[in-house]
DNA sequence: CCGATTTGTTTCGCTGTGTATCGACCCGGT
DNA sequence: ACCGGGTCGATACACAGCGAAACAAATCGG
């Protein structure tokens, strides 16, 4: 029964929990890794679209108590950016809050205190809801980048270099190269880029990124051994230099 | 962005309720229709396949408690055949039934006695989640696509290319093309095509998604050994890179 | 109940990707 | 300067993911 949601999760889910109360969020957090979520925690909304932009979120469980900005202004906020989804957690009875937040977009919501098993059964519910997919009508039109004279065409997985001939990439590769192209100037470490490109937390002596450049440059860069482009800071992780445009 | 939800609102959803209890039933109909839904009650489970074959269905309230077959049956019954959106109403504080139902594929619930505000609130937030019209094939009513001079014809099941003349595709093939085509330019796991493609868990070594890949492209790719259109991404799943508009 | 067509399974080979290993380099501490 | 730990790049290799073909099973129409 499950499995059928399971297993059509490829990578496990990224769940960010936005609490300010350390007890609850660390119980949340314990139960969630223990079926099967990569789990982030944040107490309040400070540094929350830093991190959309540098890792892969599935979905965020927002308490609506919280100190500094309030919870339904995140709620609001983050829809203002796109369609993540939301699960928000209230103070029981809290009928206003509730509706409010649904209607401020949220996708669900659960009053505490809660069971965590029902926490994580509406995750899922939600997830398999949004990974369904909606029709994309008005698709964001065939996302294009460009730096330097190349061209990289994300609908198509394409790259061209500035004759306009098609430079061939493995799958990883272009995803790597579209996670750095994304973020240009930011010094990115191997973890997020992991998390980025394949939703995957690193083994203790992952390396494989590492590979991943090192391919990715012997394609794209002039001098593979003094990369112009993708450069390395040393114990931080990879840096992408170029400017970047849309296309 | 928000032209998924639009969409929706073009025409105001339509609503099934099933619930036995008049008084309760006349109360949420009464509701939904001052706040632009059509509604259809049924008092129980039987004649629900009947009706789902010939109205165009948005969402399903239905009621755990029924007289003969039980609500829990029923969700999972649907969930068989569809994806079709489902909320659950549950007698007060009936947790075991709640969580069930999320774990049978509800998309929410709410208890009794609820506010009527809530449950439209909960049920936009559930439709804005799900597609307009790609929940089952049952479903999908005279639509037509088009996508780089090839047209498709969800109606009539047939495929036609540039000059106009029939592309004979098999059922499963049909199936998989039109759930490629509903959701061009994001990369669809195996699962997620099964799943839409059949109702279908996959097994541990399935692959049937995979030959069906191929048989497609060969039919529709001009060089199936180098497809444009289906483009495979690597331990992910397959992407539909053409723009498709309604024709 | 039979034959034809559609669909899923098995197997094989190729390619892509991660792991292991080694060596170069950076940097700090005697 | 000399070593030593840590970090990164490169090569070689092992293995997993995918395409294709042949085969087996299921479905359908008569």
């Amino acid at each position: 029964m499950m499995s059928a949601i399971e297993s059509h999760m490829k990578h496990s889910p990224h769940i960010l929990i936005i609490e300010d109360d350390r007890e609850i969020s660390a119980l949340i957090a314990r139960y969630l890794r223990d079926n099967d979520c990569r789990v982030t925690v944040l107490p309040d909304g400070r540094n929350l679209n830093r991190l959309l932009d540098d890792n892969r979120i599935d979905l965020i469980v927002l308490d609506l108590m919280l100190p500094g900005e309030d919870g339904l202004s995140i709620c609001k906020r983050l829809r203002a950016r796109s369609q993540m989804p939301i699960v928000i957690l209230t103070a029981k009875g809290d009928e206003v809050d509730r509706i409010l937040g649904l209607e401020l977009g949220a996708d669900d919501y659960l009053a505490k205190p809660f069971n965590p098993r029902e926490l994580l059964a509406r995750i899922r519910a939600v997830l398999r809801r949004s990974a369904a997919g909606a029709l994309s009508p008005a698709r964001n039109g065939s996302r294009a980048l460009a730096f330097l004279g190349w061209r990289i065409d994300c609908a198509l997985r394409e790259l061209r270099n500035a004759d306009g001939v098609l430079v061939i990439l493995t799958d990883a590769e272009f995803s790597l190269l579209q996670a750095l192209c994304e973020r240009p100037g930011r010094v990115l470490s191997r973890d997020q880029l992991l998390d980025v490109t394949q939703g995957r937390s690193p083994g203790l002596f992952e390396r494989s990124i590492d590979i991943l450049i090192s391919r990715l440059r012997r394609k794209i860069e002039r001098n593979p051994h003094r990369p112009d482009m993708i450069k390395t800071v040393r114990s931080e992780g990879y840096l992408f230099t170029p400017t970047v445009e849309a296309a």
